[in-house]
DNA sequence: TGTACATTTCGTAATATAACTAAATGTCTA
DNA sequence: TAGACATTTAGTTATATTACGAAATGTACA
């Protein structure tokens, strides 16, 4: 077995944990109809405070996720890595063991 | 949009975080081989001390990622949801946004 | 039975995350 | 240009995570 290298992975398990949090899978599920959708949205849908919504969008963007799209005084996000439909399908479906 | 609810994303999204560390991440990638490996092999190649290890382990199989089968002093582990390296293959190859 | 070994559990300290309020930024329109 | 609006950023506090050492558990074997 190879020497662990912390590096190699750090990127990567970034993106897992922006995925890990119940608030940022339901706003990349919300995504994965592959529309883009408004910040206000997630806002009311989700019930908490803009600054809130607002930083979890920025971790999933930080995180390779999703991109933005401003236009007019609103902002748009969209899903950026359309496999990972198939990832939430697998991760969503697995067992117990 | 409809409504967020959380405990419809909590379980799911525990599984991620699991994922979310790079030493777990490491773990589950090392088992993605098929085989099973002991704790000790872990604790080694990670260079961390053992209880350490062996948190790590607790965190994944209560995500129901990992399952574990003690023989004799050693325990082993194995992946349980073989469709989780489909996943690990698209999150390492997802582009930056 | 006693001791060594592999691993887990417990308690703790440092660090990271989450949600909030308040303040700042950027864009449209009167 | 001033004001309203949508969003982000900064600062703060409560809670969660991480890694550790020490103690506990369970198994094998002398």
């Amino acid at each position: 077995m190879l020497k662990f290298d912390k590096n190699d992975y750090r990127r990567e398990a970034e993106r897992f944990k922006a995925l890990g949090h119940p608030t940022r899978l339901w706003i990349v599920r919300q995504l994965a109809d592959g529309q883009e959708h408004c910040v206000c949205e997630f806002v009311e849908a989700v019930g908490v405070k803009f600054a809130t919504i607002s930083q979890h969008l920025a971790i999933l963007k930080a995180a390779g996720i999703i991109a933005d799209d401003k236009r007019g005084k609103q902002v748009f996000y969209r899903l950026c890595c359309p496999c990972l439909l198939s990832v939430l399908r697998c991760v969503g479906q697995a067992q117990e063991g």
